[in-house]
DNA sequence: TCTAATAACGAAAGCGCTTTCGATAGAGGA
DNA sequence: TCCTCTATCGAAAGCGCTTTCGTTATTAGA
């Protein structure tokens, strides 16, 4: 590979010209800039990001986390479309993405540490365990920080608004007759569980409709089969519900299951509405009504946060919430 | 951050010596070498990745290149399964990953530029064209590489048997008594597309089946909406086939979805059988019946593959074939 | 007792780039 | 003619680390 110091003697200036001819320096004439633009043409020259990014502190790289709890990682449609997203801004503003990791040369390291290594310019941490300490080391160095979809005081947040998304569902299923809707929820750690619970209950008690015992049903971390199982204690009540909201899409997947497993139908028995709207709901039988997130736009606006702070240098605090919206599809019905 | 030459003068030994003790240099008394140990766990020493990289010409990174026809990046579950395993892998290893990229600082370079750039020490490149300058160039390039699901004689190459998936989907369907057998095709530019295509040929000529004009169906690049438009035009022929075998899972989607719109039912009336697996396929209606393709095994073998051509620092040439396996849904029922 | 081998360490150069600061030459002003 | 500015360039240090090679002290061998 060309270095610089190829083409200081092709031209015949010194490194020192040739470097702020790249980068733009007001000293340096505007014809050796052409001579040395040329030669760095010629030769195919191209900067080493490394010795850049020692000499300049600067890595234009971004540290990735998520979520590995249930072992999906980028597998997961929520995840994986946030990060997409993320990564065309980041893409387009010259940053490249690195992948949180704990393994440094086979010595066991923090999050933190492996960022600190890679000396990343900036960190995003996406729907994970706020009260993780390996977040919180994260959020507490003095590296420019956002992270997505967790409740934290301490840093800058973009979040779907989670609690309007609950009230949506519930609003939109008392629209249709229902007053017997129960929840199966998010586990309480993850914030989007909470908050979503936080929107059910809200809108049940603003509606004036009672939540009995068993209604509020904890389904996890939101798999297919959490979801299987919730509905299935659902479905052993005395008083079964005529309505779920289900916190997440695969969950809701798998509550249909059991429901028509059980000899009864969505939505002329029971009507489902889900959260996310993964790519599977609109395909799966009955199609299914949805909370929909933006994806596109928390990635974007996520980028966009973290590049402020790295431009400025400086960790800001701020909050960038994004609407919901709701989706209609066949899974809920009028009640009988 | 603490930097070699902090623990240097904290310990009294020179750099030189400490960095030997971190490297497990033999000329380092078991004795100094504790001390530097310790220093290094009490000052939370960690080596610099570009210092490192800039002096060892090694970056401990891999750059990832996938294809961006569709616009769906690593959204695909394909795609984003291959890509989880092989990080898994790479990750085990100590290697990062880079994602091809465009740009660099707002100026437009190659993917091997970007990678060059990076210094990568190895690069993957998943189902893209193969005919494609870009990935010539990279192929070309002195860096290892591997390919997946592309057929190219001059890099290693990890690929799922097409061929023989393709004639598995269309023996299945023949043992249920069907021989009006169609098939929705990949664009035959893509690899996986091609090869299935043989595999379908193949198969039906070993049956002395007929392949009727219209009967091979380009169906393009895999999505659900190019999966509709094919199965319309397959039920306009004249003589409609009693099954289909899809080119892929979101196009067999698709292709169903056609069907029922036009008042025909799956199995009953059709049998399809689709291709890859893709977590949607077990829960739409009817469940798919369709050919599994290993993505953990392939992003695996994928990396094994790399990682032995970057530790013996030359290009090997050889190729891994990935078996892939039928499953047996609901999607396909005996020719009536 | 002297020499040769070995063990343990450090000086220094180098990886490719940026940036500070100083040097030089020519232009313009008085 | 002399002085001050400005424009243009380069020397050199430094970013944090590795690696070659030389030095010194110690030990073993004869």
């Amino acid at each position: 590979m060309a270095t610089i110091y190829d083409i200081a003697k092709k031209t015949g200036f010194s490194t020192t010209t040739v470097s702020k001819a790249l980068n733009n320096y007001s000293d340096v004439s505007e014809k050796t800039k052409q001579k040395i633009l040329q030669a760095v043409e010629e030769m195919g020259y191209l900067p080493n990001a490394h010795a850049q990014s020692l000499s300049t502190k600067k890595s234009w790289t971004i540290g990735v986390m998520f979520s590995e709890d249930n072992e999906v990682g980028m597998k997961h449609p929520f995840f994986s479309a946030i990060i997409e997203s993320f990564r065309k801004q980041a893409e387009r503003e010259g940053y490249d993405l690195i992948f949180a990791s704990r393994n440094l040369r086979n010595r066991d390291i923090s999050y933190l540490e492996h960022f600190s290594y890679r000396a990343v310019d900036g960190i995003v941490v996406i729907c994970s365990d706020p009260k993780d300490p390996q977040v919180q080391e994260m959020i507490n160095s003095t590296i420019p920080i956002v992270v997505i979809d967790m409740n934290n005081q301490n840093c800058s947040l973009v979040y779907s608004d989670n609690i309007e998304g609950g009230k949506l569902a519930v609003n939109y299923l008392h629209s249709l007759g229902h007053t017997k809707i129960a929840h199966i929820a998010g586990d309480a750690s993850t914030d989007a569980g909470a908050e979503r619970i936080k929107g059910y209950t809200k809108a049940m008690n603003d509606l004036k409709l009672p939540i009995p015992e068993g209604y509020l049903m904890n389904g996890g971390l939101f798999s297919i089969n959490e979801g299987r199982v919730a509905m299935g204690k659902l479905l052993s009540l005395d008083d079964v519900p005529t309505a779920v909201f289900v916190a997440g899409d695969h969950m809701a997947i798998g509550a249909i299951e059991v429901i028509k497993e059980n000899g009864l139908r969505v939505p002329e028995d029971i009507s489902i509405i889900g959260y996310d709207d993964i790519e599977m709901a609109a395909y799966i039988t009955p199609k299914l009504t949805t909370i929909k997130q933006d994806t596109d736009l928390i990635g974007y606006q996520a980028a966009k946060l973290l590049m402020e702070q790295i431009t400025q240098k400086k960790k800001l605090v701020r909050s960038e919430r994004i609407p919901v919206e709701l989706i209609i599809r066949d899974s809920c019905s009028q009640k009988k």
